[in-house]
DNA sequence: AAGATAAGCTAAATCGTTTCAGAAGGCAAT
DNA sequence: ATTGCCTTCTGAAACGATTTAGCTTATCTT
């Protein structure tokens, strides 16, 4: 459609009148201007007929918004990252907005240089996933008051305006399933690092390992070398090295990982130990068993987080930080069935 | 760090100078415009001391060029195309541009707006994953010279720059060895639509099977009801009804459904029916048995499609279109066993 | 000493849009 | 006729960066 780039001038002279009163029609303030009514059809019909686009680096220059908003995940190709990008895409389209993203691997340095680049392209505002380091460069954006939206991970330290998961509350949950299923020897999974939804899972599976009166057992992998610590702790669990009869993995690729090495150490599931995993997909279902998991409400997730962006876009003066917590749900699987049934 | 917004005028003024010069260092032209050495490095310092951060718009508004490029894909959620957006990402962050992003549905009208939206916004080229009825659009695009890269489907009779999988030759392929591997009665599943890659696929199989004089099984399934449609077609292979004994899904997320759909009506695999897939992934690898599976390059798709877009960006006169065409691997595991070897 | 050349810098235009201050014209009231 | 007041419209500035054309000096040439 667009044959050439055609500017508001080039409508202006079309129609005989001054590019300013083009500019007020074309934004719907021919009212509000006390512009004629013969004018504004006029230069209506004209915009139309020459297929008027408006130049956004100019309007961008003038107004100082660009109508983009930055997005920073871990990464893209994670499921849950994937989902909940696809819902604030969404979002954003459906309020006038583009998104910009890219990804972090939660490399604090990338991240924040990352960021850096959001701003320096003039997004109006960040919906982010942070990392362990993130708070230097929020801190800095928040004391100018730039919009900026933190999921799934938390500071609580700071204000910032979050969208987070009730993650100890899933923790405990599922902990208090797997104990009620008759298990006593559950083990908590994760990689080590201090990312905070983490810690939260983590927090509610202690607390429910206690309030039973059972012995915590935590193990933390490097990302790394991951692959090779779960295998040789699956390994010690096999031989009975180690008395484990139940795994709660913290995040979805670490359930991953630890599923391609239960099958190649051939552990019986949920024979030799139970499993719990977060975030479920094909992989979990398809698995022999199923897997259990903790579900997140991701598109609840994305819209919260485009809605608490968008307070902060519209707002004339400063907003106070505002901390949204949702809860999860649960799929019970046969990776998870009680010690009586399986019997 | 950036305090206030620094604009080139005030640098202009801490160092004395006019504002040509501080842009004229500032892009490294300092030399080319014969500055004073003195100068510059005043106007260097005082730059770094006050942080200046040029502003894109007004940059974007002089040059007509934004930096900013647009990924269309069929969606953001599908791992291939989470992969591809990944790296095509990595090399845009490379080369110094912004990707924008969104996801099609494989939906012509979503794809046409989105598009339209991008070039609106400014892109300086578009990297898309086309659909049945891109054509329109791309070929306006195309006539303008708009930078235009399509992946992983081609449009034969455009003449825009493509990166693609030698479909017909993974469909050729896969069969040849299912053939060998001593089925006969290999049926071809895809989703019904005119996706060029899948027709792609399915000439391959057919080359195969007609090379070998085998009677062709093709199955093709609307995507809304194809759960329902799937099911009852491995039902009637399980009961008889149908002589299948060996399955091609041809792509990934049809693939998935079918094996939801195997595990529902209990087939054995490959004992009733030898499987191939197409892309791989967790829940391939997972599955009892692993299914076989073409593996696409993905990480050289995105690459080399970026790099036709990058050619484009920085020609000075209109470019002959030009065809990647990429080879794809194969994994082949349990699913796709010989009859031979199973007995 | 006059003109040429070069080095180092600046004024101003430009990109397309928005918006403010106010002009022009018509009309009514004084 | 002057003033005031609408109604409808326009000129011009502003946003920030880039670039062209050209202005000063100083130096060199003859």
């Amino acid at each position: 459609m667009p044959k050439k780039k055609v500017s508001i001038k080039e409508i202006a002279s079309a129609a005989g009148v001054s590019s300013a009163l083009v500019s007020m029609v074309l934004n719907g303030k021919a009212k509000q201007y006390g512009i004629g009514e013969e004018a504004t059809q006029r230069v209506l019909r004209i915009a139309r007929e020459m297929n008027y686009q408006p130049n956004i680096m100019a309007r961008g220059l003038r107004s100082g918004k660009s109508h983009l908003v930055g997005l920073v995940v871990a990464d893209i190709a994670n499921p849950f990252f994937a989902k909940l990008a696809r819902e604030i895409e969404k979002q954003a389209s459906e309020h006038g907005y583009t998104v910009i993203y890219g990804s972090s691997d939660d490399n604090s340095r990338r991240l924040n240089s990352f960021m850096q680049t959001l701003v320096n392209q003039g997004v109006d505002g960040i919906i982010a996933i942070p990392c362990e380091d993130t708070i230097k460069i929020a801190a800095e954006l928040q004391e100018q008051k730039f919009p900026l939206v933190l999921v799934d991970r938390d500071y609580t330290d700071m204000e910032i305006s979050s969208v987070l998961l009730d993650n100890e509350q899933a923790g405990r949950q599922i902990t208090d399933y797997l104990i009620t299923a008759g298990y006593r020897h559950i083990a908590f999974v994760a990689y080590s690092g201090d990312l905070s939804h983490i810690h939260g899972r983590l927090l509610g599976y202690q607390k429910a390992m206690q309030a039973h009166g059972l012995a915590e057992k935590v193990y933390r992998f490097n990302k790394d070398e991951s692959r090779e610590s779960i295998r040789a702790f699956l390994s010690s669990i096999r031989s009975g090295d180690e008395t484990v009869d139940a795994l709660i993995f913290a995040n979805n690729t670490l359930t991953i990982e630890g599923l391609y090495m239960i099958r190649e150490t051939c552990l019986r599931v949920p024979e030799d130990v139970a499993l719990f995993g977060f975030d479920g997909g094909n992989a979990f279902d398809l698995f022999t068993p199923p897997v259990s998991y903790v579900r997140q409400p991701i598109t609840e997730m994305g819209r919260q987080a485009f809605q608490l962006l968008m307070k902060q876009l519209e707002a004339t003066e400063p907003l106070p930080a505002e901390k949204v917590v949702l809860q999860s749900s649960f799929v019970y699987t046969a990776s998870s069935k009680s010690r009586s049934e399986r019997k």
